[in-house]
DNA sequence: CGATGACATAAGCATACACTTATGTGATGC
DNA sequence: GCATCACATAAGTGTATGCTTATGTCATCG
């Protein structure tokens, strides 16, 4: 996986919203429509993007399939950004020690 | 701007790669295109998108213009990271404290 | 067993976008 | 002045991608 793929799952602002959603609490497919005019392929289509990227894990549960936020791809940001902490504004300078345990 | 942006400005192959060697010193459009098999408007068009979602900043210096990494975007996303600390692995656990100190 | 429900995949289409060539702008130097 | 350099903008083009409709797959239920 390209470093740039995970920002590219995040670009769509549809996708982007499906995983805001998802962050609020883990539901399945069906669920994740509701309120939202999207089709149910795109919907699937986009949570494909989002597990590639390793933002989103699924959990089949009988006819369902659960979907939840995966902390990998949270992580892989994280690590993302604690390469540029050289950069980050001095209020945030407190992050710098803590991250460097994160570089393993 | 929509917060997906900084996400779509980063999504781009090529304009991540602008951005990692700007992370890596600050320098002029010139400079940028050494090494890099790209046209001088291409490189002109994706440092403007860079600049509008607010990753990176100018500064003219006569007839060049300085180029370098603007700590704002970057500050950006980790507010973003921020919002789910809840999901992130435990082996991180330890940054949820600070990153608290940065929701203002 | 067949019917239905939840989701995935296929194929086609329309738009977005990253590139190109050409030209414009603004600063330095002769 | 005008020639040149560094960069920005304009306009056009090909491809990527997000959508659609149609169909496939897998599990539950009667």
């Amino acid at each position: 996986m390209i470093e740039s793929d995970i920002f590219k799952a995040l670009a769509d602002p549809t996708r982007y919203a499906i995983f805001e959603k998802l962050a609020a609490g883990s539901m399945n497919a069906s669920a994740l429509r509701e309120g939202m005019t999207i089709s149910q392929p795109a919907m699937s289509q986009h949570l494909a993007v989002l597990r590639n990227a390793g933002l989103v894990r699924e959990e089949r549960q009988g006819r369902f399939v659960n979907y939840e936020v995966d902390p990998e791809g949270l992580a892989l940001i994280a690590r993302w950004l604690a390469k540029y902490r050289a950069y980050w504004p001095s209020r945030v300078d407190a992050l710098k020690s803590l991250l460097k345990d994160m570089d393993q």
